[in-house]
DNA sequence: GCCGTTTTCGGCCCGACTGTTTTCAGTCG
C-alpha cells in the first residue's frame, strides 16, 4: 500500500462526509491528514508494520492512527466502503465543476436523485436545476458552461507552462502607466511541479489599468469574474489566471497571502492571532491598526518570523526551522558550475559535442559530462561499447581543442529489464561518470524494480541515479521504487543522486530530495539537455532543489570539478 | 478529527465574488 493510496482513501473520505453535511472541521482534519501521509517519504505501511506511533505524524491523533492500521491492513476502509454503497462514484465527479461545492452537490443527489456528470446535464438542460430553492437560471447556465470542462478531467500545467505566461503577462502588466509592480505568485512562485491555475499580483491605485489591459491580452480568451480588486479569466490554452490589485502599502502582505500554500498560511494566522494580531491581504492587523504590508518581510516579522523562501511554504518543515533559527540557505541557479547529463548526435542529440560544449561554456558552466544513451535505446541510436570507446576518443578530441570548460567522458547506462547493466564493467570502468538509469519495464513488479535498482547502486562504476523513478509529470506514473530502500542503498555506496531538471521530469521530486539530503547523499541536479537551448531546463530543477530545502552544499555540482571528483566513489 | 506554558473542551484563517436570499450562503483561493 502506497502513501497516496492511503491519501487518497481521506482525500475521498472527506469529500464524501463534506457531501453528508459533516462537520466541516472534521473533513478538513482528514484533509490535512491525506496532505501530511503524501507528504511522507517514509511508506506508512512500513512504519505501521514496525509499530512505529503514527500520531507523531502532525495531524494524525489515535483515531485516525487506528484508520491508517485497518487501510494497510486489511486493504481498504469500511467506513468509506460503507460511504460509498450510498453516494455513487459519478456523485463525486460533479465536485469538479467549478462553483459547484459539496452543499450543491448534496441538494442535486438527495432532491433530484442525480448519480453522474451526464445526469447533471441533462437535468440542467431540462431546467430541472433553476427550479431549486437557492438556485436559478444563473447558476443553472454556469453549470453547463463548465460541466464539460469537468467530464474532461481538468488538468494542471507544467511548471514550465505556467512561469512562460506568467512572465509575459507580468511583463505586460508592468510596462502600464500606474501599475507599480506586478508579479507571479501562487503555486507558481513556489515552483511547485504543476500548477492548476496562475495567480498574478500588482499594485495600481486605479485597478482597472491593469483589469482592463489583461481582458483584452493576446494570451486571454475570456473574463470569467470581474470584481473592484479581483478578476478572473481564462487563457486560449484553457488555465484560468486571477489578477489582484491592492494599493503598493499592502503589497508584501498580498503577495505573502497569495504565494500561498493555503496550509503554510493558516500557520501564519494561527502564529498572528497567538499573538492578538489578524493577518489579511491587506496587511498585518493589531486591532485596526496597520503594523505591516509593505514587504513580506514585514509581514513575517511582525508574526515573529524570519522571512521564508516561497519555495518552502507548504507547511512541513519551514516553521520548525524558522523556530530554531536554521532556515537553509537555498540553492541558486548562479551557484551551478557543471551539467552532468547532455545528450548529442552520437545519440538522440541534436548538436554535436562542441556546439554542446560552447553552448555550456556560454552560460557560465565550467564543467560537462557527454553522457548520451547505451545500446538497450536503440531508438535514439544509443551507443555499444565500440562506438562508445570513438565517442569518448571524439570528446577527448573536442576537450584538448576547446579551452575554458571541462569535458567528462560520460555515458547514461540502462538498467536492463533481467537487473544487469547495459554495458560490460571493463567499459564502464574507463568512463568518468556514470549515470544508471530505468527506461524500460517500468511497470514490472516492486522488487524486481528494486533488484535493478540495486544492481546499478552496488556496482563500483556507478556514479549516479538518473531520474530515479522514470515518471512523466501528468502522462506516466514513475516505477514502483521504495525510495527510502534505494537511498538508504545509494548513501551506503556512496552513490549520489539525480534531480533531473526537466519540467517533464523533475525527478526525484521534492519529497524525495529531502529524503537524500538527510540521508548526506550528494544531489545532482542536471539539464538532460539534447540540444544548445536545453539548458534552459536549469531553473526548474533549481526550483525542485529549494522546494527540498537544498542548500548549496548538499548539490555536488556547485562545486568545482576537481572537489566533485573527489565525491565520486571511484575517486 | 486534531490539538493544547492561559485550554482535555472549544476552538479550528480570512476575505472576494457570485447569485439569489432582501441580509446571506456557497464556493474559492
Amino acid at each position: 500500500m502506497k502513501n497516496d493510496q492511503i491519501a487518497e482513501c481521506f482525500e475521498q473520505l472527506a469529500d464524501l462526509l463534506e457531501i453528508h453535511g459533516a462537520n466541516p472541521f472534521r473533513v478538513r482534519a482528514y484533509r490535512n491528514a491525506a496532505r501530511t501521509i503524501s507528504a511522507t517519504a517514509d511508506s506508512l505501511s512500513e512504519l505501521a508494520a514496525t509499530g512505529f506511533d503514527l500520531t507523531e505524524l502532525p495531524g494524525i491523533g489515535k483515531d485516525l492512527a487506528h484508520q491508517i492500521q485497518e487501510i494497510v491492513s486489511t486493504g481498504e476502509h469500511a467506513q468509506l466502503e460503507e460511504l460509498k454503497t450510498r453516494i455513487p462514484a459519478g456523485v463525486l465527479d460533479m465536485l469538479r465543476i467549478p462553483g459547484v461545492g459539496p452543499k450543491k452537490v448534496s441538494v442535486f443527489f438527495n432532491e433530484l436523485h442525480l448519480t453522474s456528470l451526464p445526469e447533471l446535464k441533462a437535468a440542467a438542460e431540462a431546467g430541472r436545476l433553476a427550479e431549486l430553492r437557492g438556485f436559478g437560471r444563473k447558476t443553472e447556465q454556469s453549470i453547463l458552461q463548465n460541466i464539460d470542462a469537468a467530464t474532461s478531467a481538468a488538468s494542471r500545467i507544467s511548471i514550465a507552462e505556467a512561469m512562460a505566461a506568467c512572465d509575459v503577462i507580468v511583463s505586460d502588466l508592468s510596462r502600464l502607466p500606474g501599475v507599480t509592480q506586478a508579479v507571479a505568485a501562487g503555486s507558481c512562485r513556489r515552483r511547485r511541479e504543476t500548477c492548476g491555475d496562475l495567480d498574478i499580483l500588482a499594485t495600481s491605485d486605479d485597478p482597472s489599468v491593469p483589469m482592463n489591459s489583461l481582458a483584452k491580452h493576446s494570451l486571454v480568451k475570456e473574463v470569467l469574474q470581474q470584481g473592484d480588486t479581483r478578476q478572473r479569466v481564462r487563457l486560449h490554452s484553457g488555465v484560468e489566471m486571477d489578477l489582484r490589485v491592492v494599493p503598493a502599502e499592502s503589497f508584501g502582505a498580498a503577495l505573502q497571502y497569495f504565494t500561498g500554500s493555503r496550509e503554510h498560511n493558516v500557520v501564519v494566522r494561527g502564529r498572528a492571532k497567538e499573538l492578538g494580531l489578524k493577518v489579511n491581504e491587506y496587511g498585518v492587523f493589531r486591532g485596526d491598526l496597520a503594523i505591516a504590508g509593505r514587504t513580506e518581510e514585514d509581514v513575517y516579522a511582525a508574526v515573529g518570523l524570519p522571512w521564508i523562501a516561497p519555495e518552502l511554504r507548504e507547511n512541513r518543515r519551514e516553521f520548525e526551522w524558522a523556530d530554531a533559527g536554521c532556515l537553509p540557505e537555498l540553492v541558486s541557479l548562479e551557484d551551478i558550475q557543471g551539467d552532468l547529463h547532455l545528450h548529442t548526435t552520437a545519440s538522440d542529440g541534436m548538436a554535436g559535442i562542441e556546439e554542446m560544449a560552447l553552448a555550456a561554456k556560454a552560460r557560465n558552466l565550467r564543467y560537462i559530462a557527454i553522457t548520451d544513451h547505451s545500446k538497450r535505446v536503440s531508438m535514439a541510436n544509443g551507443l555499444d561499447s565500440d562506438r562508445l570507446r570513438a565517442h569518448w576518443d571524439h570528446i577527448r578530441e573536442v576537450r584538448d581543442r576547446v579551452s575554458g570548460i571541462q569535458i567528462l567522458c560520460g555515458i547514461e547506462c540502462d538498467i536492463l529489464e533481467d537487473a544487469t547493466l547495459d554495458l560490460p564493467d571493463d567499459v564502464l570502468a574507463e568512463a568518468d561518470w556514470v549515470i544508471a538509469v530505468l527506461h524500460y519495464g517500468l511497470r514490472q513488479p516492486r522488487a524486481q524494480i528494486m533488484k535493478r535498482l540495486m544492481c546499478a547502486v552496488t556496482n563500483p562504476h556507478v556514479d549516479i541515479i538518473g531520474h530515479p523513478t522514470g515518471r512523466l509529470v501528468g502522462r506516466r506514473e514513475g516505477a514502483d521504487v521504495n525510495m527510502l530502500e534505494l537511498l538508504r542503498a545509494a548513501a551506503d555506496n556512496r552513490v549520489m543522486m539525480e534531480i533531473n531538471a526537466h519540467p517533464k521530469r523533475l525527478d526525484l521530486d521534492d519529497i524525495s530530495a529531502a529524503a537524500a539530503k538527510d540521508l548526506g547523499i550528494p544531489i545532482v541536479i542536471s539539464t538532460d539537455s539534447h540540444s544548445v537551448t536545453g539548458f534552459d531546463v536549469l531553473q526548474f530543477g533549481i526550483g525542485q532543489a529549494r522546494r527540498a530545502g537544498l542548500t548549496k552544499d548538499d548539490v555536488a555540482n556547485t562545486k568545482p570539478l576537481k572537489e566533485f571528483l573527489t565525491l565520486l566513489k571511484s575517486d
